[in-house]
RNA sequence: GGGCAGUUAGCUCAGCUGGGAGAGCAUUUCCCUUACAAGGAAGAGGUCGCAGGUUCAAACCCUGCACUGCCCACCA
C-alpha cells in the first residue's frame, strides 16, 4: 500500500461521507438488547446554509453520538430542518418582489405554492452540507416541521391545549413589527441603543394658566394620551393630582393620576400616559380604568388623530408635532437622550407596541413545572450555571402570543361558524383537525378557518415527540424507546426561544422531560472576538475552510475550542493547527504501515518485552480514562487536547522513535514484537481520535486491514489496575536524553557526531533501569558508547550534565568552548539554588511541618536534597574548569 | 438597574478536589537523521487584571474594585 507523503484529505473525505449515508451505517432501529442513546438535531431554518455555528453544533453531536457507538450503544441522531416562519417568507417574498409581484395579488393560496416550490428546491441544502461534515445521522428519519406528521402534531397539541382552556384569544398589547406585517412574542424581540432626544412638553391645566411638563421619547403617540401620571409621593405634583389637562393640539380634557410606578427622578416626573403604545402606560391604564384610544395601525400610520396627522409614518408625525408644539410654545426643551428601542429579531424594524387580537398560550402551569424538572435534575444543564438563568426566565413569563399574521406557517386549527352572508356568528369557536361539518350551538354548516398562523417555535417546541410519532400513536414503540431523547446540544442564544418550551411541552403531553441533558456550547466569534455577522464581513465560511484545510481539520479545530460553554473565537491558526495534526496522524501510521510490509500474520500480542513497551501502554490507558471522562462531560476540548498530546508527544516523538531500535532488527520476531504494540496502541488512539475526526481515522483503520467501519472500544470499557511504574522510570531516562540533547545544541554538535559518556553513579537506585535502557539514549541522544563507574573525575575538555541520580561527562575534545559550558554552568547552578532557597524556606517554616500532610513535607525534603546534590556537583564542575 | 462569564507568555487558550506556571502559533539557534520541513532537537519569553482576606501554602477559595463581553429588566 503506497501513501502519499501529505495526507491528501480531497481523496478520502468524499468517499467516506458517501459510504456512511448510503451503507445507512448511522440508522437507528429499537433494539431491546441495546441501550439508545438519542438526540434530535436543532432543526435548520431551510433558509439557512451552513455557518460556522451549524459545524459547531453539528460537530459536538456527531462527536457524542460516534463515541456512544464506541461504547456500545445504540446511538441515534435525527436529522431535520425548520419551516422557519418569518424568516422564510421574508426570502420569498423579496425573490418575488424582484420578479415584480406581491404576495397580495398573489393570494394566499398561490403565494404558499411559490413557498412550497422554494423549499422543495432549495430546503434540503443545510442537509446535504451535513452529509459532507460526516455527521452521523440517521437519514431515514429526516423530519420537516411542516410536513404533514409534524403538521398533525402541531393540529394536535394545539387542540389538547384549547379545549384545556390554555390557550385563549384577546386585545392585547403585542409587539408588532410594521414591515413583517405581524405580531411577535417578547423574545423575539431585540433591543438596541439608539440615540434620540426627550422633548419636555407643557400640558395646559383646565381653567388656569398653570400646567404641567411631562417628558417623553415618543411625542408622536400623545393623541392617544389618557392621562398623566405621576408619583403619588412626590410633593412638586400632590395639589395638582385628580386635576384636568388640556391636551395640546387635541384638546382632549385628561386627568392627572397617581401611580406607583412613575420614578420621580425621571425627567420631570410626569409622564404622559399612552396605553396604546407603550406595555407600562397599558399596565397603568388597566390599574386606573384608562380609556384605551389606537393612534397607529399595523402599517405604522396614525390613525384617531387630527385632520394634518393622518396616515402620516411615526416619523413623519414626530416631526411634525415637535414643530407645531414649538410654534404653539408648548416645547419646554429638548434633552440628547439615548435609549433602548425594541427590534424585529429577523429584520431589525423598530416594534410598535400596539393593541391587536391574538390568540395567547397561558404557561403559567407549564412553566412551574418546567422549573421543577430542573430542580429535580430529570434535565440536568452543562454546564450547570445556565440552570439560573433558564429558571429566572421562566419565572417570571408571561402569556406566550403564538399568533402570526403570516401565510408560512401552521395555520391555526381554530374555525368559526359563519352565516349564509359569510359573517361570523356568535357560536362558540371549534379548534379541530379537519373543517368542522356541523355547529353544535347553532346547526350552522358553514365555517371559515381562523386566518394567522402559529409561532414557528410552537412546532419547534414539539421537536423531540414529534420526530418519533407522537401524534399518531403515544404509547408507539418508537416513543416509548427513543424518548426522553439523551442530551440535547445547543448555543445559548436559543435556549428560552426553544429549550425551555420543548421542556413545557414535553411535560405536558409526554408528562416527561424532552432529554436528561442540555449540552450549552458558545458561540463562535472571530479572531477580534467579535461575532461573526454578514454585516460586519467578518464571516468564516465552514466549507471554505473545509475545502483548504479538511473537514477532519475543521471539526479538531472547533472540538478543541469548544471549552464548556464558553465562546470561542477562532482563526486560520486552528485550522493550521488541526489540519498539521491530521498530517501528523497519517505520517505516524505511514511509517508503521511500511513497516509492516513483509510481515505476515501480524497478530495481537501484548508480551512486553521492554520498559518503553509497559510505558506507552499505561500511558494509552491512562489518556482513554482522561478522554473517556471528559467526553462523558461534555467536555470535548479536553478529550480532543488529551489525545492530540498522548498521540504527538508520547506516541510519535518517544515511543516511535524508541521503536526504531527494534525495528532495524535482522530478527523478524523482534520486528513483530514491537509492530504489535505500535499497531495496538495506534488502532486504539484512532478508535479514540474518530468521533472527532472521523475521514482519517476511518481510510488508516481500513488500511490497517480492518473493516470499514471503526470498531467498538474494548479499552473504553476496560477496568484495571494501572501499573504507572513504567511511567516514572521513563521519566529519568527522558530527562537524562534531554539534558544530552541540551548540551549537543548548545555546543552545535552535529547529530551526526556520535560521542561517548560516561555515567558517574550519585544514586545507586537508578543504575539498574538507566544500564538496562541505556540504547534509548544511544539512539536518542546519538551517544556512541557509555560507560558507569563510581567516583570518577571529569575528563579534561568535557560537558557535565546533573540529573536525579548522575553526573554525565560527555569527552568533547576540539568541539566543546569552555566558556560556554561555564555559563550554562552558572545558570543551573542558579537555578539550584534557588530551589534550595524555596525548599528551605518551607522546611524551616514549623507551622508548615506542624500542618502540612506528611507525603508533602517528604516531597519538599526531596526537592532539597536533590537541589543540594546537584549544586555541590555543579560547584566542583565550575572549579575543575577553572 | 439586576444577573452571568472572562481577565495567565507577543497572539489564541489549557491549568481537575489549593502544594514545583503549560500547549499551539509567533520568535532565536541547529538539523532535509531512511514517517512527517504541514517535520525534528534545543532555547528565550509570565510580580497568573488590581487591592485586601482565609491558609503552613493561593493562578486556584472568599470579599471588594477595575476593565471586557453576553443575557435579562415596563425609567417614560
Amino acid at each position: 500500500m503506497e501513501m502519499e507523503k501529505v495526507y491528501s484529505f480531497k481523496k478520502v473525505e468524499g468517499k467516506w461521507s458517501e459510504y456512511w449515508v448510503k451503507n445507512k451505517i448511522f440508522s437507528a432501529k429499537v433494539d431491546k438488547n441495546k441501550k439508545p442513546f438519542t438526540i434530535v438535531i436543532p432543526p435548520a431554518n431551510i433558509t439557512g446554509s451552513l455557518h460556522m455555528g451549524h459545524a459547531l453544533n453539528t460537530t459536538l453531536q456527531d462527536i457524542i453520538i460516534r463515541f456512544k457507538k464506541l461504547q456500545g450503544y445504540n446511538p441515534l441522531w435525527v436529522p431535520g430542518t425548520d419551516h422557519g416562519g418569518i424568516a422564510t417568507q421574508t426570502v420569498v417574498e423579496k425573490l418575488l418582489k424582484k420578479e415584480g409581484i406581491n404576495k397580495y395579488d398573489l393570494g394566499r393560496e398561490k403565494f404558499l405554492e411559490k413557498m412550497w416550490q422554494w423549499r422543495n428546491e432549495t430546503g434540503d441544502t443545510i442537509l446535504s452540507q451535513l452529509k459532507m461534515m460526516g455527521c452521523g445521522l440517521d437519514w431515514n428519519r429526516v423530519a420537516f416541521t411542516m410536513d404533514e406528521s409534524r403538521s398533525k402534531a402541531v393540529k394536535k397539541a394545539f387542540i389538547e391545549l384549547f379545549n384545556k382552556g390554555l390557550i385563549y384569544r384577546g386585545k392585547r398589547l403585542v409587539n408588532w413589527c410594521t414591515r413583517c406585517g405581524t405580531a411577535l412574542s417578547d423574545i423575539e424581540v431585540e433591543y438596541d441603543d439608539e440615540k434620540s432626544s426627550l422633548w419636555h412638553i407643557k400640558y395646559p391645566l383646565k381653567d388656569s394658566n398653570d400646567y404641567i411638563v411631562i417628558a417623553t421619547t415618543r411625542p408622536e403617540t400623545m393623541f392617544g394620551d389618557t392621562a398623566v401620571a405621576v408619583n403619588p409621593s412626590d410633593d412638586r405634583y400632590k395639589k395638582l393630582l385628580g386635576k384636568t389637562v388640556i391636551l395640546p393640539s387635541v384638546n382632549r380634557e385628561i386627568k392627572i393620576i397617581s401611580d406607583y410606578s412613575i420614578d420621580k427622578s425621571f425627567g420631570t416626573g410626569a409622564l404622559k400616559v399612552t396605553p396604546s403604545c407603550d406595555a407600562v402606560d397599558n399596565e397603568i391604564a388597566r390599574r386606573n380604568n384608562l380609556k384605551v384610544i389606537d393612534v397607529i395601525d399595523i402599517n405604522g400610520n396614525l390613525i384617531n388623530v387630527p385632520e394634518g396627522y393622518k396616515n402620516l409614518s411615526v416619523k413623519e408625525a414626530r416631526e411634525k408635532v415637535v414643530k407645531e408644539l414649538e410654534e404653539s410654545g408648548y416645547l419646554v426643551k429638548v434633552e440628547d437622550y439615548s435609549h433602548k428601542v425594541g427590534k424585529c429579531y429577523r429584520c431589525s424594524t423598530t416594534i410598535e407596541p400596539l393593541m391587536s387580537e391574538q390568540w395567547f398560550l397561558n404557561v403559567s402551569e407549564m412553566s412551574k413545572k418546567a422549573i421543577e424538572a430542573v430542580n429535580e435534575k430529570k434535565t440536568v444543564f452543562h454546564p450547570e450555571s445556565w440552570k439560573r438563568p433558564y429558571t429566572l426566565w421562566l419565572e417570571n413569563l408571561r402569556d406566550w402570543c403564538i399568533s402570526r399574521q403570516l401565510w408560512w406557517g401552521h395555520r391555526i386549527p381554530v374555525y368559526y361558524c359563519v352565516d349564509e352572508k359569510g359573517n361570523k356568528t356568535n357560536c362558540k369557536p371549534i379548534a379541530s383537525f379537519e373543517k368542522p361539518t356541523h355547529c353544535n350551538c347553532c346547526n350552522g354548516t358553514n365555517f371559515v378557518q381562523d386566518e394567522d398562523v402559529l409561532d414557528t417555535w410552537f412546532s419547534s417546541a414539539l421537536w423531540p415527540m414529534s420526530v418519533f410519532g407522537w401524534q399518531d400513536d403515544q404509547n408507539n414503540e418508537e416513543l416509548k424507546y427513543f424518548y426522553p431523547t439523551s442530551v440535547l446540544s445547543t448555543g445559548h442564544e436559543i435556549i428560552y426561544l426553544w429549550v425551555a418550551r420543548m421542556v413545557q411541552f414535553g411535560l405536558e403531553f409526554m408528562k416527561d422531560v424532552p432529554y436528561k441533558d442540555v449540552f450549552i456550547h458558545g458561540i463562535v466569534r472571530d479572531k477580534h472576538g467579535k461575532k461573526m455577522s454578514k454585516s460586519l464581513g467578518n464571516v468564516v465560511d465552514p466549507r471554505e475552510i473545509m475545502s483548504k484545510y479538511g473537514t477532519d481539520a475543521l471539526r479538531f479545530a472547533l472540538a478543541s475550542a469548544a471549552a464548556s460553554g464558553r465562546d470561542m473565537q477562532i482563526s486560520e491558526e486552528s485550522f493550521l493547527l488541526a489540519r498539521n495534526f491530521a498530517n501528523k496522524i497519517w505520517n505516524a501510521s505511514r511509517f508503521i504501515i511500511m513497516n509492516l510490509e513483509g510481515i505476515e500474520n501480524l497478530e495481537k500480542d501484548l508480551r512486553t518485552v521492554e520498559l518503553s513497551d509497559k510505558w506507552i501502554l499505561a500511558e494509552l490507558y491512562e489518556t482513554s480514562l482522561k478522554v473517556k471522562k471528559a467526553y462523558e462531560s461534555y467536555n470535548i476540548d479536553t478529550a480532543s487536547r488529551e489525545l492530540y498530546d498522548f498521540f504527538w508527544t508520547k506516541y510519535c516523538d518517544w515511543y516511535i522513535e524508541l521503536s526504531k531500535i527494534r525495528m532495524t532488527s535482522e530478527n523478524i520476531q523482534v520486528r513483530k514484537q514491537v509492530l504489535s504494540i505500535l499497531v495496538y496502541v495506534l488502532k486504539n488512539v484512532l478508535q479514540l481520535l474518530s468521533p472527532v475526526m472521523p475521514f482519517i481515522t476511518s481510510e488508516i483503520w481500513q488500511i490497517l486491514g480492518e473493516q470499514k467501519i471503526i470498531a467498538e472500544s474494548e479499552l473504553l470499557n476496560e477496568q484495571k489496575e494501572n501499573d504507572n511504574s513504567s511511567i516514572d522510570k521513563m521519566k529519568s531516562l527522558q530527562e537524562i536524553i534531554i539534558s544530552l540533547r541540551t548540551i549537543r545544541s548548545e555546543m552545535n554538535i552535529s547529530p551526526a557526531c556520535q560521542i561517548e559518556a560516561l555515567f558517574n553513579v550519585l544514586d545507586e537506585n537508578k543504575e539498574r533501569v538507566v544500564k538496562e535502557n541505556e540504547s534509548y539514549i544511544k539512539q536518542l541522544a546519538k551517544i556512541s558508547s557509555i560507560t558507569f563507574a563510581k567516583n570518577i573525575a571529569r575528563p579534561k575538555n568535557s560537558a557535565i550534565a546533573i540529573t536525579n541520580g548522575f553526573e554525565i561527562f560527555l569527552p568533547l575534545e576540539g568541539l566543546i568552548d569552555i566558556e560556554k559550558e561555564r555559563q550554562r554552568l552558572s545558570k543551573e547552578s542558579a537555578l539550584a539554588k534557588k530551589e534550595i532557597e524555596v525548599t528551605t524556606t518551607k522546611l524551616q517554616n514549623d507551622n508548615f511541618i506542624k500542618r502540612a500532610p506528611d507525603l508533602e513535607i517528604q516531597r519538599i525534603k526531596a526537592r532539597l536534597n536533590e537541589a543540594n546534590v546537584k549544586l555541590e556537583k555543579i560547584n566542583e564542575n565550575l572549579k575543575s574548569l577553572g
